[in-house]
DNA sequence: CAGTAATTGTTATGTAACTGGACAAATCAG
DNA sequence: CTGATTTGTCCAGTTACATAACAATTACTG
């Protein structure tokens, strides 16, 4: 339990755990007296806590590193070829599974067309083979991959791993997503909410990193949003925060799949915009998209592309979603006062289309002090956003472990083996 | 700047300053052992620790206490004449001090009306006109008074200790507020938001204690709210976090401070109560609060005790009020899933009459698994939820100092004098 | 009522994790 | 080549703990 004012001038802290997070930071190395200085540390005591990362084997020396003056550093980063990690990305319409070695740089990635209401025991499968796969494209197996991250769309209870109540998840509640995946890989697994680790991604290895203060939206087949405050993911008290998709935006709107009118994913969401194409289109107005084989499977990406070639009909969906979306994020910049607010998801590949009615929206709506300080951007991971998210939660988890275990005289020989 | 997956498995902490909160929240006292098990610490560890805290006259021993069965343990208190504390609420309209010794219990109360946009320096003489009396009233005096927190009405940066940009408190821009109070008391002091300080008093002292998830909503002359997450207050990016009562919920509604239309507060505000009153009466609607003597100075509390005493078309206002609060409150429930919502101000004294109807807005906007988890209360502090607030930031400040200074020798001498 | 188990607080003793100072190694600027 | 600068390491001392043993005190049990 935290205290709320946290005002601890310095506070006391896992030290190896720290270098480590600092070491991975670092995307081209860094070195002992750099790592003293930001810790606040002396340098005899980075040593002291270098050399036993160095001994876990996750962490390598670098032959040189240039300098200004001095005595010429000794460079230090993680051993890419110390581990890997997967980490999966189940939406309501698509699984994702991207391989990265234990640096956090992607090795394999692959996708599949899926339909999460077929309920765990089949999407665990899925999952399963898909990693399978994205391990086999990655030269690897299982034996080298030492953690796995899993999203998954709905409330989750990332201590317990397992769904709470998803409205587009029937047959989930309760199921112990984490227990039996980590029963099957026998590693450590950890679940969470797929916009939190959109979020998660985003601030770690994309757009707006490290800000203290990071909302990310996943605008896909429905809208989630995660949260990053203070620096820290908040799940809610329940992991059903960031539900923001449920808004009643509209009085007597149309119907959301969870049974309420007017709900922002029932007027905004990839969904929403097929349906609001198929409607036009079978009333005869003038669009590119009456060209296309089947209207009854009309997408949201079909109306993407319609929208990129300059179909007015299709970009006028676009604007309106995002005017919808524009509306419930001023809520959030008055509320939450984030340093930055990232847009993902399928429906936001659309770039500026979706963002500029956003942007305009907010103006229009907040507050000037919150709205100056903040800005408004696409994912810069694109699709992978959540997926990464889950690399770095499974690579948080595996560093973990390692200090853990560190601790108790333990080198890292569990997967040495090639 | 945290780590967003917060896993340590048990984060090391300044062991002092926790043993010293423990004791302060423990009403009736508790002893080394307590501690050591809440603390996961042990037993001789913690000896040391309140050691320490003996000598800075902080904490003292009782003299007995029952327990199950073995030896009978020390009793271990806030030793409350060690010093006491001030805690100020300044609003739209009021202010209000509250005296309390160091452990935190209420000496005295003091409240004027006011108004702020009078501007930072008259506004502040006030509080320090406003502060001597407190003291005078407490037999009490500056000397034996070791911090003070200050809430004002609006998005505070409390590092800097001053207010960025506030719409209704012109003239306040980058005014150092802290710093001005300092010098002329010569004291630490601390500066927050009025909001932030009551969600602070209610988790501190109030309804929904400890809940690491707690939303404070003040309804006063305008609407803010504060937010406890994760154990931590929230304050966004640049302070600016809470700022509810600028929702906009009905596109061309009613003209607001702020310059937009129908924003939450221009709708269910205690002024909009009021002018929606005023309006009412001179339609010549039937109603008790035809009678009040001047209709051009009929304020919300007029409509509050006319609804108390039956009056229908009062009781209309607020429950429409309340339906409103509710709406905007749908969609804080789904977004940040918190344990305790707490309604507070000087609208909200009406209790249930306001209440019923935001339970209700509540119950039918917002997602089931949210909703059944999380909590509706009033204020249990009344009116002094942001004063208490401000009692506890400065308590919590007063600790860091003596915590900072016993490390270097120091034992409290600074207030023993009577 | 004696005996036993339970509980608290204190006292040594040992250990992990740091600081601070001294120092060698390595580099650059003049 | 010399001096200033920076890095990493080594060593002595300090702090903050744990662990274990112990004395003091209490309730319960037969």
């Amino acid at each position: 339990m935290g205290y709320p004012l946290s005002i601890y001038p310095r506070a006391p802290r896992d030290h190896r755990r720290l270098v480590l997070d600092l070491i991975h930071e670092s995307r081209d190395g860094t070195t002992r007296a750099e790592i003293a200085r930001s810790l606040e540390l002396s340098r005899s005591a980075v040593s002291g806590l270098v050399d036993d990362l160095l001994h876990t084997g996750l962490v390598r020396e670098l032959d040189k590193r240039q300098t200004r003056a001095g005595r010429r550093p000794i460079g230090l980063e993680i051993n890419a070829s110390a581990g890997q990690i997967v980490g999966v990305d189940v939406g309501a319409t698509h699984i994702r599974a991207i391989l990265a070695d234990i640096a956090g740089r992607p090795l394999a990635e692959l996708s599949t067309s899926f339909d999460v209401r077929v309920g765990p025991e089949k999407t665990l499968a899925e999952v399963r083979r898909l990693v399978e796969r994205v391990m086999r494209d990655g030269e690897s197996s299982l034996g080298r991959v030492r953690s796995i991250g899993v999203g998954v769309p709905g409330p989750v209870i990332s201590e317990q791993g397992m769904v709470l109540a998803a409205p587009i998840m029937p047959g989930w509640t309760e199921y112990p997503i984490r227990h039996t995946l980590e029963a099957t890989w026998e590693r450590p697994v950890v679940v969470h909410n797929d916009a939190n680790l959109g979020a998660l991604g985003e601030w770690t290895y994309g757009a707006g990193r490290r800000c203290p203060n990071l909302v990310f939206v996943k605008v896909g087949t429905g809208i989630g949003m995660g949260m990053i405050l203070g620096g820290r993911l908040h799940e809610g008290q329940v992991g059903a925060a960031g539900e923001i998709g449920h808004l009643t935006l509209v009085e007597n709107g149309p119907l959301c799949s969870c049974g309420n009118r007017g709900c922002l994913e029932a007027l905004a969401g990839g969904g929403a915009i097929a349906r609001q194409a198929r409607e036009l289109v079978r009333q005869g107005q003038r669009t590119h998209l009456s060209t296309l084989a089947s209207i009854d499977r009309l997408s949201a990406r079909d109306v993407a592309e319609a929208a990129a070639q300059g179909d007015h009909l299709a970009q006028q969906l676009f604007a309106q979603a995002g005017e919808y979306i524009g509306i419930a994020l001023a809520g959030v910049m008055n509320m939450l006062n984030p340093g930055v607010v990232v847009i993902g998801g399928g429906v936001a590949q659309s770039g500026d289309l979706l963002l500029e009615p956003i942007r305009a929206q907010i103006r229009k709506r907040s507050l000037q002090a919150g709205v100056l300080t903040s800005q408004v951007t696409s994912a810069s991971l694109g699709l992978r956003s959540s997926a990464l998210g889950a690399v770095a939660a499974a690579l948080s988890l595996c560093f973990d472990h390692v200090i853990a275990h560190s601790a108790a005289g333990l080198t890292a020989s569990a997967t040495e083996g090639r």
